[in-house]
RNA sequence: GCUCCCUUCGUCUAUCGGUUAGGACGCGAGAUUUUCAUUCUUGAAAGACGGGUUCGACUCCCGUAGGGAGCGCCA
């Protein structure tokens, strides 16, 4: 029998979720699950300065809407310090670390100076090999890990390829601070130990951390995980994502109006692909998706795609959904908070009614209620320019006819109302069009919008009528 | 500066030595249509450059150029 895979995502709570860290925790959610594995979450938070308890709730938030479900309960790395003191410890004591009484300050000239002759900034291995009982008085050590001098440290990436670093390379690095606190590299690799962490995917702004980790796994005698290293997401120019490109909280995706299926789609399909396939479904990413495929170069981010994906998944989703989507994310929207906070039980009901008509007409949600404000438009309607000229006397007269026919109209519904006016054209010798757009107008106040029968149904009679009679006189 | 990684249409990608280099977004044209969309048909659009290896390279190797990541008592 094989080990069960255990992944896990470990974001550092000093911000949002972003969109990079989204789509590697969705990486990490679709390896393990599609594996019959668990998905664990880690929340790194041992620079106390920076952690913040909201954003460590942004990020749980972020997960969840996103549906990347995690088992287990988080588990936050500060509360784990005394253990990775103890490794660090143990290292010392089997002489896989020393003491180091090298000051801050002292360091920073030592890369100075490295740096002025054109070598590598690395620390220089001054109390590698000193006695401790040289120490300056008064200064406390920091423990430092002895990597080896010599030889290599392979990494078998399962994105990257085999990575080969040379020992001479990696320098001593801090695994204890002189205040005794523990440093991200050690309790990394502590934690994955003591979670059981199988198979690392991550940001390949890790690589050569792989390697460090790698020594102190091989220190500890401990066995490696498996490494996945993915490329960062990059903004449209190429450059690493700004916040001005994309790299915005998922929370502000929810707000513009995207649906957690399109962003998921998209992300995955953001350096990983399956043949020719772009709409892939929750299914068949847990069946298709693998390490192997995830290219090695970094994609840029594309909102035009993204919206593409988005307006597919509104297109067919069940118009129920798309509701409950909007009544969580409208009271978030910049454009749309005023109008969701008045919208009473039975806007809803007509904006679901009208949903058939709207979903395709729209890339995002915002969007979708951008033409939709004709629904609760208050009469007498204000014309845009465009509708204003549909409006001439040609327009009126158009309106008043179609009018007497709609006054007197025995069934409200679209097929009957559509054979209604079309009979009317025909007798008038009007093209639809002439009778269609000035109906539009005057009951949207828009040029453009849903199909007018439609329309007609979703506002129901009297509204329908009221409007145009506003306009017809 | 040093280490590591990357390079197919504008963008996301397929190809895993032999293809008219395929698909998607976006863009152009046409069809459908009551507007706008949707949908359908269709067009333009790519192997960074230079050397090898090979009967044959987008695919393998080397170099160049360009891009990215890392080099903290941050994570």
């Amino acid at each position: 029998m094989t080990a069960q895979i255990v992944t896990r995502f470990a974001p550092s709570p000093t911000g949002f979720l972003h969109i990079g860290g989204a789509r590697t925790a969705l990486f990490n959610w679709l390896y393990a699950r599609g594996r019959g594995g668990k998905f664990l979450l880690r929340i790194e938070d041992t620079d106390r300065e920076r952690s913040t308890e909201p954003a460590v709730a942004a990020i749980l938030d972020g997960l969840q809407w996103l549906g990347l479900t995690w088992d287990d309960l988080p588990v936050y790395q500060f509360a784990r310090a005394r253990r990775h003191q103890e490794i660090a410890q143990s290292l010392l004591a089997s002489g896989h670390a020393y003491r180091c009484y090298c000051t801050p300050t002292e360091l920073d000239a030592m890369r100075e100076a490295a740096r002025a002759q054109g070598r590598p900034p690395v620390y220089d291995g001054t109390w590698r090999d000193r006695d401790s009982k040289l120490a300056p008085p008064g200064v406390k050590p920091s423990i430092r890990f002895k990597s080896p001098r010599t030889g290599e440290t392979v990494i078998d990436d399962q994105v990257q390829g085999r990575v080969i670093f040379k020992n001479e390379s990696l320098d001593d690095l801090i695994i204890l601070r002189s205040d005794g606190n523990p440093t991200y590299n050690l309790s990394v690799v502590v934690d994955d130990h003591d979670m059981g962490i199988t198979h690392i995917i991550r940001g390949d702004d890790h690589l050569t951390n792989a390697a460090r980790q790698s020594q102190i796994y091989a220190a500890m005698g401990w066995t490696r995980p498996v490494f996945a290293h993915v490329p960062l997401i990059h903004g449209p120019d190429g450059a690493k994502l700004s916040k001005r490109h994309g790299a915005l909280g998922v929370d502000a995706y929810r707000d513009m109006g995207y649906l957690p299926v399109a962003l998921r789609n998209y992300l995955i399909r953001l350096g990983w692909s399956h043949g020719d396939d772009e709409f892939i479904s929750a299914e068949q990413m847990l069946k298709w998706f693998d390490l192997p495929a995830i290219g090695r170069s970094p994609a840029r981010f594309d909102f035009l795609k993204l919206a593409n994906v988005n307006g597919y998944y509104m297109r067919v989703a069940p118009d129920t959904d798309l509701i409950a989507a909007l009544r969580e994310m409208l009271p978030n929207s910049a454009d749309h908070a005023d109008l969701a906070s008045r919208m009473t039980d039975a806007d809803w009901t007509r904006l679901l009614g009208a949903m058939p008509g709207l979903k395709e007409r729209a890339k995002t949600l915002v969007e979708l209620m951008a033409s939709a404000g004709y629904l609760f438009a208050v009469r007498p309607l204000a014309m845009e320019p465009e509708a204003q000229k549909l409006l001439g006397p040609d327009g009126k007269a158009a309106l008043q006819g179609a009018l007497n026919v709609l006054e007197v109209a025995t069934v409200w519904q679209a097929p009957a109302l559509e054979a209604a006016m079309k009979t009317h054209a025909e007798a008038a010798g009007l093209k639809l069009g002439k009778l269609a757009q000035p109906l539009r107008a005057a009951l949207t106040g828009r040029a453009t919008s849903p199909g007018i029968f439609d329309v007609l149904v979703s506002l129901g009679r009297d509204e329908a009528l009221a409007r145009i009679r506003d306009q017809a006189v």
